[in-house]
RNA sequence: GCCCCCUUAGCUCAGUCGGUAGAGCACAGCCAUGGUAAGGCUGUUGUCGUCGGUUCGAUUCCGACAGGGGGCUCCA
């Protein structure tokens, strides 16, 4: 036994080994690569886990050096920055007391309790910010450190919340909450700190970028309330909301997307193209539909609806009150009265206004005995649902209190269920991709704690949730124990045109209705057996998907969307009668065009027509009164295309239509 | 519901260190008939969100309320 070899050899991603002096860090490893690389290094990735940059490798590491570039990199800047922001907010307000402050998509917050129960409001920002940036140019080390946990509880002793982490106590449900314990590594035997300065120390699990002069290119955002635990029950906290980058660019580039989001905001183009607006008078979450809105929506609604007729639904409808009793027998009132609007009384009985369309699709169900013969039976309709949202809660079409669904119910024989979850899958997907969405991730809720039916059956039910997703194809995750206490379920999540991602289509299982209102069926056996029911959403609601597809494209629908698909412009009054015939040879073939008359200037009506983002604006003038053309500027071409004759542009618009397209697709 | 912010003309916003208001767009009229993102002139428009308090006087300061926005384990 010799002393051990100077040198350990450790792995890094490329394939390769490096050699590297006995007791060498990730730092060192980073350094003896590049220059370039040390400069930009983060964080190290050793085995698997993340890591600080100063942690000492050992023979056989797989190390991967994490720059501030790649996802786990901003990460650690956030975090880092976070804690930044703590030790900033410690300064300028003695004895605030911390909470959590971990990194969160594209950025980072912290939640505080302040001494005398004051209050953030954005004008505290400045200051905050000033005093971050003397800490970031004051380099301070990020040191971690292993206490035990008696040692950590007496660390923290004027912090309530760190010792609450520390104990994994339960919260107010009597529950230990896992994601708290993680954020200090409870549960091992000792939890971790990290101290920049002999006053300023964070519980933390880390990892934490070398020193604080690696951050800077961060801003706070906007402040909050939020509560402990997120329960409101416990006490309200100040939460500071910052974004941190790797780079000024990069933080300069998100600013950006979040103008540009603002831009595509569906409220904002709610009322800049005339679709609809929320009156006050009638009341939060309670949209009215303008004509060009109302008409977007109907062409959804159409839309959907021949496509659900083509593929063996029935259309049905249901009254929108019921008396009490039918949500007795569902359930809802014992476990969706919250999301339920007062009842009325009427004539000695108790009506609600209705959350849901199922109990009513069953009751046609039941309406006379069913035969294996009549399965599957799916049932359709657009059912406008109520449903009381606490008006914190409340965003423009996308979380409203009055929602139409595009609901359906499939009651189907137990043989049947996979191969109906298969095709509502595949047809769901078809019916979004002719709305122009093309990127679907899907999530697989399986069984909860608590649940109903038996655990053959959910198995099943879950397999063929499952097999359909791998028929159609699409990346999905599975959320274990997600589902609803009666179902497990598939979520349909779509990403927007600016990579945004948003929940639309839910196909639900459901064990617990088809019990409760004793459905059967008469097999070919003669017995009587019970279906199985299915849930399903497609759009989700029509308002949200509007929504959704208004921010999708920014405004610009494909062309079969759009309000007004045309508009004839003469270039002088000379010119009106032959924009007459032209909008009237438009409008005689199907389309949505109309005249907008000489009374202004050419390039002003251009203008306008540009801001209602239509597809196609139409200049005629002498030259197409003589040639019977049409001069085309389309939304979106760089150039206008003069002398198109009427029937091209004819056939253009009819091939545009009927894909489903929009100019700027180029489709000819 | 709770925390922060906002509320001035139809829209976007300015303004008054307390003496009851202004711009652009829109709208109306007239002129201009202009080949692709704002032609010119003239004109109209406000209980300065509501109610209360302080004050000789409040749109401005204070309070309450209403409406809107952001957030309340980034999770849908």
């Amino acid at each position: 036994m010799g002393d051990p070899p100077p040198n350990i050899t450790v792995a890094v991603p490329d394939g390769s080994t490096r050699e590297v002096a006995r007791g060498s860090t990730a730092s060192d490893l980073a350094a003896s690569i590049g220059k370039r690389l040390a400069a930009d290094a983060v964080a190290a990735e050793v085995n698997g886990v993340l890591v600080d940059l100063g942690t000492a490798l050992a023979e056989g590491d797989l190390v991967r050096i994490i720059t501030g570039g790649v996802d786990e990199g901003r990460t650690v800047i956030r975090h880092s920055t976070s804690h930044v922001m703590a030790q900033a907010v410690l300064a300028v307000y003695p004895g605030a007391r911390l909470a959590i402050g971990p990194a969160i998509e594209d950025g980072f917050y912290y939640d505080f309790e302040l001494p005398e129960s004051k209050r953030f409001s954005d004008e505290d920002l400045p200051a905050i910010e000033e005093k971050m940036r003397a800490i970031i140019a004051a380099d301070q080390p990020f040191v971690r450190e292993e206490l035990s946990v008696d040692e950590g509880l007496a660390l923290f002793a004027d912090q309530p919340f760190k010792r609450e982490i520390i104990a994994g106590v339960a919260t107010a449900h009597g529950a230990a909450d896992p994601d708290f314990a993680a954020e200090a590594a409870v549960g091992a035997a000792a939890v971790t700190t990290y101290r920049n300065t002999p006053e300023f120390v964070d519980l933390c699990r880390g990892p934490h970028v070398p020193t604080t002069g690696r951050l800077g290119h961060f801003r706070l955002t906007r402040v909050a309330g939020s509560y402990w635990h997120g329960d409101e029950r416990l006490p309200q906290l100040q939460r500071i909301y910052g974004t941190a980058w790797e780079s000024a660019p990069a933080l300069a580039d998100y600013l950006h997307r979040l103008e540009e989001a603002e831009r595509r905001d569906h409220r904002r183009l709610g009322s800049e193209l005339d679709l609809f607006h929320f009156p006050p008078e009638i009341g939060g979450g309670l949209p009215v539909f303008h004509p060009k809105g109302a008409l977007v929506r109907q062409l959804m609604e159409d839309f959907s609806l021949r496509m659900h007729l083509a593929h063996g639904y029935e259309q049905v409808w249901t009254p929108h009150i019921t008396k009490s009793t039918l949500y007795e027998s569902s359930g809802h009132l014992s476990w969706y009265a919250a999301s339920m609007y007062p009842p009325m009384e009427m004539e000695g009985a108790t009506y609600y206004l209705k959350p849901m369309n199922c109990p009513m699709h069953i009751l046609i169900y039941k309406d006379r005995g069913r035969s294996y013969r009549e399965l599957p039976l799916r049932y359709f309709e657009f059912g406008t649902v109520y449903r009381f949202e606490r008006s914190g809660v409340l965003h423009g079409l996308t979380r409203v209190r009055c929602i139409t669904q595009d609901d359906a119910h499939i009651f189907c024989a137990p043989d049947q269920l996979a191969g109906e979850l298969r095709s509502l899958l595949a047809f769901v997907l078809e019916v979004l991709r002719a709305f122009g969405l093309t990127e679907f991730e899907a999530e697989l809720s399986t069984r909860p704690e608590k649940f109903v039916g038996e655990v053959a059956e959910w198995d099943q039910a879950t397999e063929a949730l499952r097999s359909a997703l791998e028929a159609a194809e699409i990346p999905y995750v599975v959320a274990e124990g997600e589902g609803a206490f009666y179902a497990p379920k598939i979520d349909v999540h779509i990403r927007d045109a600016i990579g945004r991602r948003w929940q639309l289509s839910t196909l639900q299982v459901d064990f617990q209705l088809p019990n409760r209102f004793d459905l059967g069926f008469i097999g070919a056996d003669n017995e009587r057996h019970r279906p199985q029911m299915i849930h399903r959403a497609l759009f989700g609601s029509v308002e949200r998907f509007f929504a959704i597809l208004l921010e999708h494209y920014a405004g610009a629908l494909p062309t079969w969307l759009m309000p007004i698909q045309a508009r004839v412009l003469p270039v002088r009054d000379a010119n009106a009668p032959y924009a007459a015939a032209v909008t009237s040879r438009l409008a005689g073939a199907g389309f949505r065009v109309e005249t907008d008359e000489a009374a202004e200037p050419l390039g002003a009506r251009v203008r306008r027509g540009k801001l209602e983002k239509l597809p196609y604006i139409l200049v005629v003038g002498d030259d197409d009164e003589r040639d019977g053309s049409v001069g085309v500027n389309a939304r979106g071409a760089e150039a206008v295309e003069r002398g198109v004759t009427l029937e091209a542009f004819l056939a253009r618009l009819s091939q545009e239509v009927a894909t489903r397209g929009r100019p700027e697709d180029g489709a000819t």
